[in-house]
DNA sequence: CTTGGGCAAATCGTATGCAATCTTGGCATT
DNA sequence: AATGCCAAGATTGCATACGATTTGCCCAAG
């Protein structure tokens, strides 16, 4: 199968594209592709391919897969190749143990810092989430993921540390394999209204109720995922790379 | 300045030079050299200096560079070659600020997991640190301050978190850079003390005591430094490249 | 003496070639 | 029929070559 059709090589913009850093580009593409699952886990992305689909060498692709690499989102084996990452269910559990931690910190952060102009921008942007869960099809799907997970990166913009941002930035964009791969229900359907109130709780300059509220997200996010190890065998890898 | 004479080719075990993945050998070299001091914030780092000193190519050295640049450890100028970092005061507080977020979670995390014989191993860690405590000139200096870091990367690694405990590696490592920059003392010598009350508290299973001596220890650390920001500046990063 | 332009050296960015390694398919053997 | 083995193909690992960009120096002009 070809993974051309499931990139959008045109949704970074042509001018962000300045007059280098096209691996950084070109992570920034596949990192969208595979966090809105148009990429789906296991997915083989070997250099030559990426390489012509983007019409650049071996040695930018690679780059690029490397970046990808550290942040966790493929995998590399030696000789082999690169494969978009299969969070096992304890990698999982740690993902989010991670984001119980960070993000109360974070929202902590938020309040004290938070702009009407953010609230605003917050807003408009919960509102792009509520119409993506309002409509119907894969694509809206996708999208409301999406624009899930972009939440948590604002507020962590917002906070202003960005070492925490980057973090996030990894933890957001595992979370979205994760959620690919175990989650169980309508994803977030109780999702929208949880940041909502998260925001309601910020606006009002209540950082205590919002990050009780945050860890109760997180929460909600984690209990929907069907975690069952039904590890102990080395070749569950094997399995469920479909 | 040649920056061979600062670097250690030899403090990786030749046999964990396994058939491969010499630019991780490089990394963690390198990383080594930066963090203990023997290579100080601004020193340059070009592809082609690194790869004779290690006898790779560019192209390895060049892996190993980009994996420094994204941990925040170099930062890589288009064009112009890779540098040790040279964190602004500003990026010292976010740092500080998500070890004072991340750590007591690890620290709580540990309490439940910590075995007797983690307990010994951390003895033996602290016994060394004291060692060098005691001891004159800046070898002993610098092996302070790595062991001091090792006692948290530690910490981490018994918390069994791998996501977290990859954060702490960056985290520490780039505390070691700050402190290099603006520490004002003779470094930690209280900090010795708050690792064993740390310790102790493990021991007798007090996550709670433990974690509030680890937010002390940190506050500590951090109030030793000399973080005037006489930015404002967008040239600062050239007048501190000395 | 200072300033500005231009040339040379150094360094990075990228493409490509070759060797090493892994996978896969078929064939022989049990 | 199943298993083990071997050769061919594919893919990565690494090195090197070449072009682009920046830097620093030197010299000439003011």
């Amino acid at each position: 199968m070809n993974i051309s059709e499931k990139i959008n090589l045109t949704d970074t913009t042509p001018e962000d594209r300045s007059p280098e850093d096209r691996s950084m580009a070109i992570r920034e593409t596949l990192r969208n592709a595979i966090i809105d699952r148009r990429l789906a886990p296991g997915t083989k992305l070997s250099e030559s391919e990426v390489g012509s689909l983007f019409d650049v060498s071996r040695t930018v692709a690679r780059a690029a897969l490397q970046m990808l690499a550290f942040e966790g989102l493929v995998k590399t084996e030696r000789n082999r190749g690169a494969f978009v990452s299969n969070p096992s269910p304890e990698e999982a559990r740690q993902i989010f143990a991670s984001r119980r931690l960070i993000e109360p910190g974070i929202v902590a952060s938020a309040v004290e810092r938070i702009t009407p102009e953010d609230i605003a921008e917050f807003r408009r942007q919960l509102d792009e989430e509520e119409r993506y869960l309002n409509e119907r099809g894969p694509a809206a799907r996708r999208a409301e993921i999406k624009a899930s997970g972009d939440f948590h990166l604002m507020l962590a913009s917002v906070a202003g540390n960005v070492i925490l941002q980057r973090f996030m930035d990894e933890l957001v964009a595992r979370s979205s394999l994760v959620i690919a791969l175990y989650g169980r229900s309508g994803v977030s359907s109780c999702g929208h209204a949880e940041h909502s109130a998260v925001l309601d709780a910020l606006e009002k300059g209540d950082g205590e109720r919002a990050a009780k509220l945050m860890i109760h997200h997180i929460d909600h996010i984690e209990a929907d995922l069907d975690l069952q190890l039904k590890q102990g065998l080395g070749l569950k890898d094997a399995l469920s790379l479909a």
